[in-house]
DNA sequence: AATATTTTTTAGACAAGACTAAAAATGTTT
DNA sequence: AAACATTTTTAGTCTTGTCTAAAAAATATT
C-alpha cells in the first residue's frame, strides 16, 4: 500500500510564510545570545505556544536551516542565518521605501513590512534597493543586510549609558513600537540629531540633555531606548 | 459540552489569500457571462478541482460575497464584486509600479503582482496610486478599478475584427502570457502604436497591417489577441 | 422516454499550522 | 538527595484548504 504525499506549497518558494516568521524570530533572538534559542523565547516572540514551536523547529531542522537537540534549544545553520537575514533585508528595505517614497511615518511602516517581507522576487527587492540608492539603515536606524545576508554592525550605545558632558548622534531606537516613535515625534527627537548629556539624576535615573539645540529632561525609560553613536 | 471554535485568521483581514483568489477568478469569469459562473470554470481558472471549488463557494456564500444555489453556479453579490474589484485594482496598480518605477518588462510583472495584490493596507495602495499619477490602465491595457471598485470600460475590438483600410490604436492584449508579450516585443509591437489594416487573407485569416510605420503580416492567432481602439 | 455523458456534490482523507492538556525532562531549592 | 518549579515535549484535536473516489443531478443523445 502506497502512501500519498500532498505538496501544498508552491515550488518556487522554499519556505512558507510561517516558516519564514520562525526563522526571523530565531535570527533576532540568536544575535544576542551565544547559547541556543529556547522554545519559550520563540513562543513569546511569535505570540504562540511552546508546543507549536516544538512542531515547527522539528520541521525546520529537517530542512537543515537549524540544529535542534531535544530540550537544548535551537541554533540557526549558516543557511538558516542567510535565509533569515534576507528576510530582514526585505523587511527593512520595504520600511525605507514606505517612508522615503510613499509618505509613511516611521511609526506606520512595521505592520506593512511584515507582509511585504514575504514577497518572493529577488528582482523586486534589488530594484527597490536601487531605487532607494542602496540605503544602509532602515527608518529606525537598524542596519540592512546586503544581498548575501551580511550585516555591517555599527558601534552604538544606549543614551542611558552616556556620562555627563559626553556627546553623540542619535542613530536608532531599541523599542520601535508606534507609541514610542510617536512620543519621539512629539518631543521633536529624530535620528541624526546631536545629543549632549547635561545632567544625570541619581534618584530616578532621568537625564537632562541638549538635543536639536533644545534642552530637555528625559526619563530612564526613554534614555534606555535611544541609541547614540559616540563622536 | 461546549464546542471550541478556533479563529486562525487575523482580524484586520476580511478574506484569506485563497478566498481572495477565488473572488478574483469568479469576478473575471463573471464579467463576460450573464449567467452564474460554473464550478468547473472556476476550477479550471484556478488549476484546482471542482470539489475544492464547491467547498470554497459554500464558505464564500456564508460570508455573503456570492449567491450559491446547488448545481446553479455562482454570482457575486455587490459586496463580492467590490471586494474582487479592489483586489484587481491592487494587482494592476502594482503591475504599473513594477514597469514604471522598477524597470520590469511587461512580461515579468504578473507573477509578482499575484503576490502583491494580497497585501492589506489601503494607505499603501493609495500612495502607490498617487506616486504613479493615478494611472487608468495597466501595462497590458487593462483598466484599473477606482477606490470604490468601479471600472471604466473602454470601447475596444480585436484586431482580427477590423476591415481593410480601417485604422486604430493598439491599446491592449487579450492574452497576456509572457510568451505572447515577448513575441510582441520581438516584432516591435507596443501599446499606443497606430495600426492600419492593408490586407486580409481569407485562406488562413492572416492580415497584413501597417504598425509603427512598418508593414508586416500577422497570423490570426496574433490578430485575435490584440485589442484596437477605433479612431 | 430511456440511456449515456458531463457536471456537480458528497464523503472521507491528508498536510500545515495552530491549540490544550498531560507527561517527561531539566533546573532550582531545601 | 529529594521535593518543587519550570521548561519542553508528546498526544490528541481543530481549522483551512486541498485531494480522490463515488454518488447524485443535470444535460445531451439516441
Ligand atoms: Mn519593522
Ligand atoms: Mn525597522
Ligand atoms: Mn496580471
Ligand atoms: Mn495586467
Amino acid at each position: 500500500m502506497q502512501k500519498i504525499i500532498y505538496l501544498h506549497y508552491k515550488f518556487d518558494s522554499m519556505f512558507s510564510q510561517s516558516e519564514e516568521n520562525y526563522l526571523k524570530a530565531i535570527y533576532h533572538l540568536g544575535i544576542t545570545s551565544v547559547n541556543g534559542v529556547s522554545t519559550n523565547a520563540i513562543a513569546k516572540k511569535l505570540s504562540t505556544k511552546a508546543s507549536s514551536v516544538t512542531d515547527m523547529i522539528k520541521k525546520l531542522a529537517d530542512k537543515n536551516v537549524l540544529i535542534y537537540k531535544k530540550y537544548q534549544g535551537v541554533k540557526l545553520t549558516e543557511e538558516g542565518k542567510k535565509t533569515a537575514a534576507l528576510i530582514v533585508r526585505k523587511h527593512r528595505l520595504w520600511e525605507v521605501f514606505l517612508v522615503e517614497k510613499l509618505n509613511f511615518n516611521w511609526d506606520e511602516v512595521h505592520d506593512v513590512a511584515e507582509q511585504l517581507e514575504h514577497i518572493k522576487s529577488s528582482k523586486l527587492i534589488n530594484e527597490i534597493d536601487a531605487l532607494l540608492g542602496f540605503p544602509k539603515f532602515d527608518p529606525h536606524g537598524d542596519p540592512i543586510p546586503d544581498t548575501n545576508g551580511n550585516l555591517h554592525l555599527i558601534e552604538k550605545k544606549l543614551l542611558s549609558t552616556l556620562h555627563i558632558n559626553e556627546t553623540g548622534i542619535c542613530i536608532g531606537v531599541k523599542d520601535s513600537s508606534a507609541s514610542f516613535l510617536q512620543f519621539l515625534d512629539k518631543q521633536q527627537i529624530a535620528l541624526g540629531q546631536e545629543v549632549e548629556v547635561l545632567e544625570k539624576e541619581d534618584f530616578d535615573d532621568s537625564m537632562t540633555i541638549k538635543i536639536n539645540d533644545k534642552k530637555m529632561t528625559v526619563s530612564n525609560k526613554i534614555a534606555n531606548n535611544l541609541y547614540i553613536q559616540k563622536q
